[in-house]
RNA sequence: GCCCCCUUAGCUCAGUAGGAUAGAGCACAGGAUUCCUAAUCCUGGUGUCAGAGGUUCGAAUCCUCUAGGGGGCACCA
């Protein structure tokens, strides 16, 4: 029985209406297991006294048999005591079904795109690409447990002035490979590995591109280091633990028509107009502060004007909602897509854009200077192999999305021992430990387990905590805020950690014993669920 | 100049949809293991929630202003 859908009905048969049933763990035992404010919100449309109100709802609880006490306190809070009977029955039902108590069908199948990380294929990943991937695959998990269809995207950027100077650059390496002079465009890439990448083109084609003119090659060129530079990409994702299921390209867009269609769409709906030789989208119409230029006076088309027909396409493969994760150097970006997506006629609330803030970058206590031009950063890929992949996960998913992230290389490495990831993972470590050691049939016998030996102090608390799982899965989804789910782990392995030296699981008694391992059990399904949502590895030693 | 984000303990950060006495990790000091993994546990304490007003029964949370930090302001991507 759930603990809100109890307080919902109770509400209900009261007459009260309420859009939500605020259920908070307070800080003080004495506030009990679980509290609500729902008295005191509801108390100023009702016209009544919060706590009259509060006595009202207390009364209807304390009859559902869910609560050894329901108590009314302070200005309205009331407050629930779960009965102990109530939270072993919980756990039977929790490890009969897991899948079927952790997750809820929130979404009920809705179709949501999550479009992450989407570098330009014009360079390894970065430090700050990894806190996308590791924010967008954490969210998409997360929302896929919460009976949404997840759909992950990838977008590349391969059209356009960039991926020419990318080509241009490379050209230009390749000619200075085989002796000839050729400048590195002015904003070209100056990075290394346009060195190494045009040596390994000369062992490919020898001399053959050598004199010719860069206009009559760059096809070649262009195409050549897009492929590689996103095989790179795409084996520093994998390598990371991030996939996609379907990565669009820019180009396509424009081959395949799709950005035609689209401006004659907004074209129809009298939203683009000429002005001084350019084509421009009337985005003021929609709360930008200026017009935004679609097609250039000399006839070529903004990176803008895919972006429209890009978020156009995404809305037309019948997703309700698509989630942009963007780097927060994006921001100046947002007000233009929405007013994109109101001008195509649809609810701005189908799109949702999530700013991930800066990486600074430190390496003991100072700062790393980045700079992408020079082709001085520091790539996704070293910091995976110096501080690891489940180290850099974490650290990224222990932060609000928004929230600028100091990322000392030097702190991640050194506490390498006494980092929370192997905090928690360590937890889920101890318990295989104990199945290994465990009589086994035992853990085959575990059906016949009585939960009602779970009686000590560290087993009631541990219990409690398992059980919140729910309440803060649900939050995490609404609010799209993966980081929950981390801290959450955190607390539930502490209290872990804790049982584990008070009490021991493998005793003489073959029930208690037996009802232990029911508990471990429980830890054990809830730690891989977490683990499963933020990407991370669940060891079965350490 | 205009716009966006951030400012919470020495450091890094949480603080759940406006709720009760603001939390964790790190760092520092001391202690715990005959027995399931010591990557663990226990005990120590600190806050002008950047500042000032306002809304509210109630504000770290909402509004306004100020200060500091970061980012963005193109017919660039």
């Amino acid at each position: 029985m759930d603990v809100r859908a109890t307080i919902e009905e109770a509400l209900r048969d009261l007459g009260i209406e309420t859009p939500f049933v605020e259920i908070e763990q307070p800080r003080v035992v004495e506030h009990g297991d679980l509290a609500t404010p729902v008295a005191m919100s509801v108390a100023r449309s009702l016209r009544r006294p919060p706590r009259d109100i509060a006595e009202e709802i207390a009364e209807r609880l304390s009859s559902t048999g869910l609560f050894e006490r329901v108590d009314v306190a302070g200005p309205g809070f009331i407050n629930l005591f779960l009965k102990r009977q109530y939270l072993w029955n919980e756990l039977l039902r929790l490890l009969k079904d897991p899948a079927g108590y952790l997750r809820k069908d929130i979404g009920k199948g809705e179709r949501v795109q999550v479009e992450f990380v989407s570098a330009n294929p014009t360079g390894p990943l970065h430090l700050g690409h990894g806190r996308g991937a590791a924010v967008g695959a954490a969210l998409s998990a997360l929302l896929q447990r919460g009976g949404y269809s997840v759909e992950r995207e990838f977008y590349i950027n391969d059209a356009g002035r960039q991926v020419q100077l990318l080509g241009e650059s490379l050209f230009a390496r390749y000619c200075e490979a085989l002796g000839r002079e050729y400048p590195i465009p002015e904003e070209g890439y100056r990075g290394e590995y346009l060195g190494d990448l045009a040596r390994s083109l000369v062992d490919e084609v020898s001399d053959r591109y050598l004199n010719r003119p860069f206009q009559e090659v760059q096809d070649f060129f262009v195409e050549y280091a897009v492929q590689k530079m996103l095989g790179w990409i795409k084996r520093d994702l994998e390598d990371f633990g991030v996939t996609f299921d379907r990565w669009q390209s820019e180009k396509a867009l424009y081959q395949d028509g799709t950005v035609q269609r689209c401006h004659e769409e907004l074209k129809k709906r009298g939203f683009l107009y000429e002005k001084d030789g350019a084509l421009w989208f009337r985005s003021t119409l929609f709360g930008d502060d200026k017009d935004r230029v679609v097609i250039k006076s000399d006839g070529t088309p903004t990176y803008f004007s895919s972006d429209i027909a890009y978020h156009w396409y995404k809305l037309q493969r019948g997703f309700h909602r698509i989630i942009n994760i963007w780097g927060a150097d994006h921001h100046g970006y947002v007000p233009r897509i929405k007013a994109v997506v109101k001008a195509l006629g649809l609810p701005e609330e189908r799109l949702h854009i999530l700013l991930v803030q800066m990486v600074n970058l430190l390496k003991g206590g100072r700062p790393v200077q980045m700079s992408k031009r020079y082709g001085e950063f520091v790539t996704l890929r070293e910091v995976m192999e110096e501080v690891g992949a489940d180290t850099t996960k974490f650290i990224f998913l222990t932060r609000r999305h928004d929230s600028h992230l100091d990322f000392d290389i030097e702190v991640a490495k050194a506490s390498s021992s006494e980092n929370p990831v192997y905090y928690v993972q360590y937890a889920h470590a101890r318990i295989n430990s104990i199945f290994r050691k465990a009589d086994q049939r035992l853990l085959e016998d575990l059906k016949g387990a009585d939960p009602s030996l779970l009686e000590q102090d560290e087993e009631i608390a541990l219990l409690k905590k398992l059980l919140l799982y729910p309440l803060i899965f649900e939050g995490a989804v609404r609010a799209l805020e993966p980081h929950r789910i981390t801290f959450y782990l955190q607390e539930l392995a502490s209290l872990f950690h804790y049982f584990y030296t008070k009490h021991r699981v493998l005793t003489e008694d073959r029930d208690i014993t037996m009802a232990r391992l029911l508990l471990c059990k429980g830890v054990l399904i809830v730690l891989r669920e977490g683990f499963g949502i933020l990407g991370i590895t669940a060891p079965e030693k350490m």
